[in-house]
RNA sequence: GGGCAGGUACCCAAGCGGUCAACGGGGGCAGACUGUAAAUCUGCUGCCAUCGGCUUCCAAGGUUCGAACCCUUGCCUGCCCA
């Protein structure tokens, strides 16, 4: 009956979650969300500074997934008006403000992206900048007046950068303010955040007590790694993995992680036995991750496609299908329409794929550049076309351009 | 307001008048290896170029044959004192 209900969602809930605090509550919070019929408000921030949404991001989202399935009210807080301050989360030193075009902009991103997980018709999507725009100053300050400085100063990044004597603006402190403000708007009942949103999330704990709520549950889940199965998972790190990366990119990317990273993502994307992946091959245990993920954001013919492409340029290391760049030559691109060649150099140039002259010269002379399956040697070399026939070029290990000289 | 310490390439960080496009580490890229990878080893990592040249070391001036290094002013950061 009633227990084993609150068993069986306790079970969905804190799987793969790293913190709950407080047990107790959410087990209250669950029984009488049972007893009355009424769901609890899940409250999650997602701060949009980022245009798109990646991997990371998507730990958070099948959690709130997990709720809705559960029946309860999933509540996604687009944090356009904290954006605009930036959340020092991380990040050792101040972040760039953003304009409010931006912001928008990114917010449309982000509600396009998490409905392939979550159902439209079951989710609140809301804005803090709905209530913060038009707050009076007066009550900015009574806001403030709940804090102390030295509880904010207890914030990891606070305390470290105020011990490293580096810089912290006055209006980062706003940022778990105004956080955890919106918990007390939203009345919220469990909110959701990375292990590195603790501090922000006990905010909206210790501000709705003293807006005379109940204190929020707060359910922290673990930070993904980035590709380099080092540091957490973000774009500022370049080793990220978007939901919105061309399906080629997302299953390379997938591929390229070390057998034990892969791991990590089956435990944190997916609802896979560990068990049974470890007694796969790891490439195929791989191949398998990247097609579901690849599946989820791309849908089952992106899968087919992107799995050719990528057997093709890595594993067989041949010609993709689909260059990254195609080049169409004409007589007038030639100095001396004769003899129609041109510098590898300018050839490289043109296809877009190398940032300069240098750089090319770079790749060639480490044997980085192959045409036809022939590398190339001689950084200062010409190459000579006939028309009306594809020359074949990989730069690099992953960048494939095809070269065609029209008359 | 006063005193002090700093601002060097993607990041950290040497250099303190010529031999500096600038040591070292991280990251990145390439080659070898491999099950795609990871790990490992090697090389590269401002731009243009055949020797060679050009633009850089917060910004603007100045001193000097010559400055990332010295001086001045400004901007930025941190600490201490008020």
């Amino acid at each position: 009956m009633t227990t084993s209900e609150l068993n069986r969602q306790l079970e969905l809930i804190l799987r793969g979650t790293v913190e709950v605090i407080q047990l107790d509550e959410l087990k209250t919070k669950l029984a009488e969300s049972l007893k009355e019929q009424r769901p609890l408000k899940i409250k999650a921030g997602f701060d949009p500074t980022a245009p798109d949404l990646h991997l990371g991001h998507t730990v958070l989202i099948q959690k709130l997934k997990h709720f809705q399935e559960l029946g309860h009210q999933v509540i996604f807080l687009i944090g356009d008006f904290t954006g605009m301050i930036g959340d020092p989360t991380g990040v050792s030193e101040t972040r760039v403000a953003l304009t409010k075009e931006q912001v928008l902009a990114n917010a449309k991103t982000y509600e396009q992206q998490i409905f392939k997980t979550l159902d439209p018709e079951k989710t609140r999507i809301e804005f803090n900048s709905r209530w913060m725009n038009g707050m009076r100053v007066d009550k900015m300050v009574e806001l403030c007046s709940h804090y102390s400085v030295a509880r904010m100063l207890e914030r990891d990044d606070f305390s470290k950068r105020y011990r490293d004597q580096k810089h912290i603006s006055v209006h980062e402190f706003l940022y778990p303010l105004v956080q955890g403000y919106d918990s007390v708007v939203l009345e919220s009942d469990v909110e959701l955040g990375g292990t590195d949103q603790k501090f922000n999330l006990l905010v909206g704990r210790d501000l709705q007590r003293n807006y005379g709520q109940k204190p929020q549950v707060v359910l922290t889940m673990p930070l993904l790694e980035g590709t380099d199965g080092v540091r957490k998972m973000s774009k500022s790190f370049g080793n990220y993995i978007a939901l919105e990366d061309r399906p080629a990119d997302m299953f390379g990317k997938l591929m390229s992680i070390s057998d034990e990273l892969m791991l990590r993502y089956y435990e944190l994307l997916t609802v896979m036995n560990l068990e049974d992946i470890k007694r796969q091959h790891p490439m195929e245990a791989k191949m398998a991750l990247a097609e579901q993920i690849v599946r989820q954001y791309h849908g089952s013919e992106a899968v087919e496609e992107a799995k050719a492409d990528f057997q093709q340029r890595f594993q067989k290391r041949d010609f993709p299908d689909e260059p990254d760049a195609h080049v169409i030559l004409t007589a007038t691109d030639f100095s001396n329409p004769q003899d129609c060649s041109m510098p590898v150099v300018d050839v490289l140039m043109r296809t877009g794929l190398v940032p300069s002259k240098s750089e090319s010269r770079r790749l060639i002379s480490q044997g980085g550049v192959q045409v036809d399956g022939e590398k190339l040697a001689d950084p200062n070399g010409m190459m000579s076309f006939e028309p009306d026939r594809p020359y074949p070029m990989k730069i690099g290990k992953r960048k494939f351009a095809i070269i065609e000289f029209k008359k």
